[in-house]
DNA sequence: ATTAGTCAAGAACGTTCGTTCCTAAACTCC
DNA sequence: GGAGTTTAGGAACGAACGTTCTTGACTAAT
C-alpha cells in the first residue's frame, strides 16, 4: 500500500557508488547526490538514513559487485603475472578500485565501520594473490605470503598512480614489466 | 616597523603539514588549523592567503623536506631490496608519505596545481628506484624501468595498506618477503 | 612623544553543509 | 469511493564552513 517509489534502489546505489568513486566523501554534497541520482532528498533519507548511510551501502555494493569478482579472477589467474594483468587490465573495475582507494586512504582512518568493511576485502585480496602465486616447495612459505601481500599493494599503488595523473601508458608499462619479471622467475 | 609576529612561519608550515597528513583536506577545518597551530586566523590568512594556500605551502614543504630526502636515500640504496627497506623502515617519513598518499588520491584529481606538484616527485621516485635497481645487461632495459615503476607503486601501496588498518607486522612481512625475493633474483 | 604600520584577538559575514518539516500527490485496501 | 499509508517536492532549519571586518595592542622610525 502507499504510493510506489519512482526509482530503483539498486540503480541508485550503483550510481552513488560511481559518483563516490570520482571525488572524496567530503567533496560530494547531498545536493550533488540528489542531482546526479535524480532522486529527491527525502527519498534518499527515507531509504538510507543519512549521507553516511548511503555511502556505506554504496561502498558495500561496490566491494561485492566490483571488487569481489575481481578478487575471484585474481585467484583464478594461475600466476602472479596473470593476476596483475587481470587486476589492471579491465577498465570496468577502475571505479571500484578508485572507491576502494579513497575509502582506504581517507575514510577508514576516521570511520571504523569503513575500516571493518575494508579489512576482510583486503585480506581476501591477499589470499587471492597467494592462490595465484601457487606453492613452490623450494621456497619459503612466508616468502610466498609476503609476495602476495606485495602484489596487492602494487595493484593498489599502480591504480593510485593512475589516479594521480601518471599516464596510462606508463602504468601499463610498469604492469607489463613486473608481470614479465615475475613470470620469468616463478 | 610594526609589531613583530609572534610565530615562526617555518614551524607553522611544518605543523600544518603534520596535521594535513592525518586527515583529508576537507576533513580539516580552519578552526582545527587555528587551534592546532596556535596561530590566529588573521595571521594565517595574511601569511598564506587561504586554506588552500596554506595547504599548498605545507604540501611543498613536505615534498621537499620529507619525500625528497627519502627519494635520495632510495637512489643510494644500491638494490631494490634496500630501497624498499629504506622507504618503509623509517617512521619519520610516515607523515610525509601519508600526505603524499592523500594528495594523490583526493586532491590531485580536483586540484591541477596539486597534480603539478606531485608529478615530478613521483617521476623522481621512479628515477630513484631505477637507479637503485641498477643496470643488468642480460635484461631488457624497459623491463628495469617497469620494475622501478612497480617498486614505487608497491611502496605507496604498502603505506596505503598500513593507513587502512592492516597490522604493521603484516606490512613488514610483505616488505621483507619482497625484498628477499628481489634480492635473490637480482 | 607622536606617528605610522603591523600584528593579535575575536566578533561577524555570507554560503554551504547535512538534515528535517510540511504539504500535495499517488497508490492499496476495505 | 473514502480511509489509510507511502512517496515526491520544495521550503526551511541550525550548524559549520571559509573568509573578512573591526578593534586594540605593540613596535620602529620620526
Amino acid at each position: 500500500m502507499g504510493r510506489p517509489r519512482g526509482f530503483d534502489e539498486a540503480t541508485v546505489v550503483r550510481s552513488a557508488a560511481e559518483l563516490f568513486s570520482t571525488r572524496s566523501y567530503d567533496g560530494i554534497s547531498m545536493d550533488d547526490l540528489v542531482t546526479h541520482l535524480g532522486v529527491h532528498r527525502n527519498s534518499l533519507y527515507k531509504t538510507f538514513g543519512s549521507k553516511r548511510g548511503l555511502y556505506l551501502v554504496a561502498l558495500r555494493w561496490s566491494l561485492r559487485h566490483h571488487i569481489a569478482p575481481l578478487v575471484d579472477r585474481v585467484a583464478a589467474a594461475g600466476d602472479l603475472a596473470g593476476a596483475l594483468r587481470v587486476a589492471l587490465g579491465e577498465p570496468a573495475t577502475e571505479a571500484g578500485l578508485n572507491l576502494l582507494l579513497m575509502a582506504a586512504v581517507e575514510r577508514a582512518p576516521v570511520d571504523p565501520e569503513v575500516a571493518d568493511e575494508l579489512a576482510p576485502v583486503l585480506a581476501a585480496f591477499d589470499q587471492a594473490a597467494r592462490t595465484a602465486a601457487g606453492r613452490h616447495p623450494d621456497r619459503d612459505e612466508q616468502d610466498d605470503d609476503g609476495v602476495a601481500l606485495a602484489l596487492t599493494a602494487t595493484i593498489l599503488g599502480l591504480r593510485l598512480r593512475a589516479r594521480a595523473g601518471t599516464p596510462g601508458t606508463t602504468i601499463d608499462q610498469a604492469g607489463a614489466a613486473l608481470a614479465h619479471r615475475l613470470t620469468r622467475h616463478t
